[in-house]
DNA sequence: TGAATATATAAGCAAATCGTAATATACTTA
DNA sequence: TAAGTATATTACGATTTGCTTATATATTCA
C-alpha cells in the first residue's frame, strides 16, 4: 500500500469533504460526465458546478476533454492521489442511479 | 466492505481534511494521548488542541477518559466511521516519530 | 485549604468557502 | 454570420473555520 504524506492527504480530504464534489468523483469513477449533466444531477447552477470541477482539476484529480460542444470530465488515473481515492470511493454506495435518472429523462449526453 | 452514505462520508472527510486533526487521528490509531501531549506535538495552544478534539468527539470519532490529572483520548472503535477511517489511515505514513520525540524530551505522559 | 496543573468553553477576528449573478469565451448550427 | 448552447471566470455576500485571548472548571499536591 502506497503512502501519501499527511501534508498532501489533508488538503485532498478537505477537497473531498464536500457532498457535491465527493459525489462527482464517485460518479466519475465509473463514467465520464460533462458539466451540464452535473448541473442536472445536482440541481444547481452551472457556475457552481464549474467551480467545483475547477477545484478538482486544480489538484489534478480530474481532467477535461472537449467533445464537440461539450467538455467531458474524467478521473485522472495517473494522479498521485488516484489509489488513495479509490480506497475511499470503494466504501461509498454507487451513485449510478443519478445517471440513470438522467437517461430516463433523455438528458444524458452521449455525443461523439 | 461496508458502505457509508455520502451524506455521512462528506462531513467526515471534511473533518479529517485538516492537517492537525488528521495527524491526531493517525496517532490515536496506535496510542492513546492526552491533550498536553498534543499541545507539545503540534506546538500550538491548548485551546486550539481542545477545540480540534471536540470536533472529533462531536462526530464520535474519539472518546475521552480521565486518568488522574489528565484526560486521555482514544479512537472510538465502535464508531460507525471506524472501518471507513481505517482505510484512510492505512495509507498514511506512521506519525510515531512525533511521540518518540516527546519521550526523548521526557514529555510523554505515562500515568496510571 | 491554597497554589499549580490540565482541560474546556466562550468571544472575537481574519481567512477560507460556497453559492449567486453577471459577463466572457468557445463551439454548433441554421 | 448570427443566434443558441456549453462552459469558465469574476465579483460579491453570507457562512464557516481555525486561531488567539480570556475565563471557568476540575484535579493534584504541598
Amino acid at each position: 500500500m502506497e503512502n501519501l504524506d499527511i501534508n498532501k492527504a489533508a488538503p485532498l480530504l478537505k477537497l473531498l469533504g464536500d457532498k457535491t464534489r465527493l459525489t462527482m468523483v464517485k460518479i466519475l469513477d465509473n463514467h465520464d460526465c460533462c458539466v451540464c449533466e452535473f448541473v442536472e444531477i445536482f440541481k444547481t447552477s452551472q457556475s457552481s458546478v464549474s467551480q467545483h470541477l475547477r477545484k478538482l482539476r486544480d489538484l489534478g484529480l480530474v481532467q477535461e476533454e472537449r467533445r464537440g460542444q461539450w467538455i467531458f470530465y474524467s478521473l485522472q488515473k495517473e494522479s498521485e492521489y488516484y489509489s488513495f481515492i479509490q480506497q475511499i470511493l470503494n466504501q461509498l454506495p454507487s451513485q449510478d442511479g443519478k445517471l440513470k435518472e438522467l437517461e430516463e429523462q433523455g438528458l444524458r449526453i452521449t455525443c461523439c
